[in-house]
DNA sequence: CTTTCATTCACCCTTTTGGTTGACTGAATG
DNA sequence: CATTCAGTCAACCAAAAGGGTGAATGAAAG
């Protein structure tokens, strides 16, 4: 709690890659279909979409990349598995900022405490 | 909890913003700054980044765009303030992903007791 | 009234992204 | 042995993203 940079600048690659991944709908909708009918071979996840099935296989290798999803490969089916790890990278960050964010207003508040005392001499 | 949809379809391009805005280092690292030491001028922020101020500016106006900052104009100077809730929507949306998740892997696990117990017949 | 300052606006350029199509692989099936 | 099937790879394309430069704006300060 007490470090400024529990995200460490090495983590910060990553987070960007796993942001990224993230912030697009397609993948966003890969990985809830993922959640809801578990691993799934690309084809089955492609049908969901008005895609070619090239394009979805390109969103898959992006969520793989990123870690948020991983391959099992049965031969000549793949079997693709959400991964929910990556994703406490991004809590993580948001916390991070969140409480930089607290600790600037507490001293804030602690100097505002100071100077009504200084008014009461 | 019980809602498949908790974040509706109408928010994912708020979403998509979102977190695409909060997806550049850059933007984060303004986000951070903004964290630490309060509402700052563009030129203020600029100084940290090894890149012209109209890029900054740009970003700025990305995150200002998302909801992540608001803008204080006070004649020439424009004063950025980072806002913490839109993160929210990001929570939420993780959130439910984990839950669809879990449900599922409640329901499976349902499944299996009740093969279980058909063996014992 | 010219200069300075803080910032955006309007272009321009290069790289990345999201999508397409067409060929390739390699087991399985007729 | 020809075909189908699951999926990737490679090449290509348009649009968006991230960067830069050079105006323009408009109040304040000399």
């Amino acid at each position: 709690m007490l470090f400024t940079h529990m995200v460490e600048r090495k983590d910060q690659t990553q987070l960007t890659e796993i942001m990224k991944a993230a912030s697009d709908p397609t993948r966003r909708a890969l990985l809830t279909l993922l959640a809801q009918h578990g691993p799934s071979r690309v084809t089955a996840l492609a049908t969901h979409f008005d895609m070619s099935l090239n394009s979805v296989s390109k969103h898959i290798k992006v969520l793989e990349k990123a870690g948020l999803v991983v391959r099992r490969t049965e031969w000549r089916e793949h079997i693709i598995e959400v991964q929910m790890e990556p994703l406490r990278l991004i809590d993580m960050w948001f916390d991070e900022l969140r409480s930089i964010w607290a600790m600037r207003l507490e001293a804030l508040d602690q100097i505002l405490t100071m100077e009504t005392a200084n008014d009461d001499d």
